[in-house]
DNA sequence: GTACATGCAAAAGGTTTGCTTGCGG
DNA sequence: CCGCAAGCAAACCTTTTGCATGTAC
């Protein structure tokens, strides 16, 4: 997660140009705590600036994304969903009834895989662990999530 | 995966009717060993009967999917992919570079996974763990897949 | 015969792109 | 100014669906 001033700092590193568009979309990312997707970011950063089209926040999400400054996920419905890149990486718990999304991190998981990736000769890029989870009260999902 | 035989059953006990295109559609993926998306799915029961209809293999597999018949994975390109269920639940190994998928089970990572939504106040529905590699002598990627 | 399955084509998401105009450096 | 970025709308890709017809049981 970055804070306002470091996204400036973050885009004139990558050598972007600091458009209003995209100052606009990275400040509404980094102060999101959820996993938007381009939809829901669109009327986000709208709220902000009615003159932002979607398919500038589509180009925007992509750029950040090969620059290593978001995350992509897609959780099993057709939308992608976007996040600041954290720090450390860390994995999700989906809640299907809720599509709520909780994050955890399990070093010995990631030890695992780095010695799995290794036995069949393969090194990581990256992985990506979705544990589909429900409570034990649980209630009709509104939106369900295919895993 | 399943015998060609043991599909007719299946569908019996599912209650479901044993349409030719189904015949079809279920004889091709139990024979594939790999994870073809809709439209190579739909190409494949083609060269058999070409009277197939890609939305007859929508909607097959869908019926599959939801009788666990089937699995689908979403790899993160755009495209669901498929594969027989099987017995023994396994995660993959996905080579960036060339889309070929790789399967692995850990039984040490399934267990850190039940204690992680234990943990969390969940119980595990499904989960699914995608490991993103390439190989040391890695060329250019052909189709490349966002992980 | 009847309910369920299929084909076709159209629609429905979600995402990308061509082209012209706008604006940051 | 120059060239990247944005807006708009059309295109694209995958998947779903309405409706008329076909067929398993």
């Amino acid at each position: 997660m970055q804070s306002s001033e470091q996204i400036t700092r973050l885009c004139k590193e990558k050598g972007l140009r600091m458009t209003g568009q995209r100052q606009v979309i990275m400040k509404v990312l980094s102060g999101a705590t959820d996993h938007p997707d381009a939809v829901e970011l669109h009327r986000r950063v709208s709220e902000v600036d009615t003159r932002i089209s979607i398919a500038t926040v589509y180009r925007t999400v992509k750029l950040l994304q090969d620059k290593g400054i978001l995350e992509r996920h897609t959780f099993g419905d057709g939308r992608a969903r976007y996040e600041p890149a954290a720090q450390e990486h860390h994995d999700h718990l989906i809640n299907i009834e809720t599509g709520e999304v909780t994050e955890f991190r399990s070093d010995e998981i990631e030890r695992l895989q780095e010695e799995i990736a290794r036995r069949h000769g393969f090194t990581i890029v990256s992985h990506r662990l979705e544990i589909y989870v429900k409570p034990l009260d649980g209630k009709a999902p509104r939106r369900p999530i295919k895993p």
